[in-house]
DNA sequence: CAATATTATGGAACCGTTTCCAATTATAAT
DNA sequence: ATTATAATTGGAAACGGTTCCATAATATTG
């Protein structure tokens, strides 16, 4: 491998000139780099990273680190992540939250510490159950941090998150604006804060509309679409009956359906479902899925953005307002309520 | 941020043996090891990883170099490799194959040697539809390679790959086990070997029970909702009618299925379908859909592990053999043919 | 055209490790 | 006790860049 020193003697000038062809700093003139530049070519000379951070500080790399709950996000967003960081000339490095020391004490500070440690010039922090570490405590040891699908309130500009709570109550206004008295909920797994902000703004909106959930209807899930089809299972047999059946993500909402569907109910008419999440497969249930739109690529590259902006000085647009949009498809159905 | 020579001083020795403890190798008594390792502890030391990178061109790194036909893989996957390389401590750089320099001539052999100029021990290249660069070629230069979901003839010990073929054949063989005899076809998209393999599998399977598609019941797919969906309401449509489907992964599958469901078809009793991957979401259509798995995880074991071995001496059991299993649940059924 | 400002250039010093060799110390063998 | 052998140890040199400063070449000015 060819070294600057062999293309500095290749090309007859100092080791400087060729390092400041390299990076574009300082002036060489055209002459120069000309020859420096066939020179490189020649030798198909390529700069050794390691050397190039070591001296500068600067490493081109980006680490992702995320918890388990960033796992059902999709590959389409781990993409979209690389191509945004692609035209920078940065990569990904990413590291799995859970399977560093997984019962240690501060494992997932200490897993976040060693991908620092790796040479990263920031970090996308992906997950929203953090709590056994300080985030603050770490943004001021390593400020070029971003928070996807988590919501500090101290470090507002530094996350991305969507207002689960808020979304949470649309799915339940939206239950009782179309009649819906007797609800079942197929929960999702409470160690997040998304989980049980969504779970809180759904039950207010129930509660605003003077509406409850019987104890029986509820089914503890975890975003499966086993716990989903189990969860259905259960509900149908369950004391009293319901008319729409909300579940707190799309899989859940799919193996709902197909669950109950094979019982013979039929969606909408005899029970509606609502999901959560808009993923893609959700146009093409059958019925198809009626949810709430849950933006995680656009989060996504915002987060990234904003990384950007911070460990490259660079100024990209950065969006912190995820609206919340309800789709409506057909697995929702509006009851006739004769009494109203 | 302290450096080896703080620590040397701290603990009153010389720097190579504060490396001898760093990295393990060569000999330090017990007590300049406690000494050593107390003053690490003191100062927080933790070793410049690009200095040892350029010190010791061991790099702790692994590179995953994915073509869009990796893209449908699942975040799972991801995980299950990195989970891999964890108790080595070698950490994964990620690049998407297809955003780097899209329509370039060499594009594809350029991004790769990017991500090894990273940084990388070893690489592990995803994805069936490589064709635009000489494998063997990047072999000789750079033999830390692996190929998962593709098959070199000539790097037979370095390739993951499930037999497609086979596994096509099977499916074909299966319909034709069960009497089916019209049958109906929507087909990925072919810029991968996978695709033909499959494809072709599957009609010579037809093939050698007399058996053939008509033209007309045949819809060229590319493995997504959508086109499984329109795929099915356009099979609908067309004469001759059908008692199989076969599609050429689950997604499509599961949304011919919901698509063919809303028509009032009946499946299996309709129509059967066959789908092909066994994803998670197989188990919980409505009803269960009979595929062909593919282990895509035990592949990438296999595959992370060889390479584990060939960059860093291991010998990680590895596997080569990938059994072909169609999962029989609900969506195909025996025809009763009085004719056999 | 001399004086001055500006642009180009070379290369030593440095970034923080690993590696190797020579030197020292401990241990075993005679 | 003496010698041979093995286990430790220190630190210079090297890895391949970037940075900065002194110097050289060019351009600008009155």
């Amino acid at each position: 491998m060819a070294t600057i020193r062999d293309v500095a003697k290749l090309a007859g000038v100092g080791i400087g000139t060729v390092s400041r062809v390299i990076s574009g700093n300082g002036s060489v003139s055209q002459k120069t780099l000309d020859k420096v530049s066939d020179a490189m070519a020649a030798l198909n000379f390529k700069p050794n990273t390691s050397a190039q951070s070591l001296s500068s500080k600067r490493y081109n790399t980006i680490g992702l680190w995320g918890t388990k709950s960033s796992g059902e996000m999709s590959r389409a967003t781990l993409t979209k992540i690389e191509r945004e960081l692609q035209p920078f000339d940065v990569s990904l490095i990413t590291t799995d939250g859970e399977s560093n020391s997984p019962n240690q004490p501060n494992a997932a500070r200490q897993s976040i510490d060693n991908l620092i440690n790796k040479g990263c010039d920031g970090l996308i922090i992906w997950g929203s159950d953090i709590q056994d570490f300080d985030l603050l405590q770490l943004e001021k040891e390593f400020p070029n941090i971003v928070l996807l699908n988590h919501k500090a309130e101290s470090l507002l500009e530094k996350s991305f998150a969507f207002d689960h709570y808020q979304a949470g109550y649309i799915a339940g206004q939206y239950l009782a604006d179309n009649g819906h008295k007797d609800i079942a909920y197929i929960t999702g797994w409470f160690d997040t804060t998304d989980a049980n902000e969504r779970h809180h703004g759904f039950f207010d909106a129930l509660n605003d509309n003077n509406l409850s959930i019987h104890k029986n209807l509820i089914y503890r899930g975890d975003y499966t679409f086993k716990k989903g089809f189990e969860g259905a299972n259960y509900l149908f047999n369950q004391e009293p009956s319901f008319t729409a059946l909300f579940c707190a993500n799309d899989q859940s909402a799919m193996s709902a359906i197909s669950a109950l569907s094979s019982k013979g109910v039929n969606i909408p008419d005899d029970v509606s479902v609502l999901g959560y999440d808009n993923m893609n497969i959700a146009s093409y249930t059958n019925p198809p899925l009626t949810t709430i739109n849950v933006p995680d690529q656009k989060m996504a590259v915002s987060a990234v953005r904003k990384l950007i902006n911070l460990c490259y000085g660079a100024s990209l647009e950065v969006d912190y307002d995820f609206g919340i949009e309800l789709i409506e498809r057909k697995s929702v159905i509006r009851l006739n309520n004769d009494k109203n």
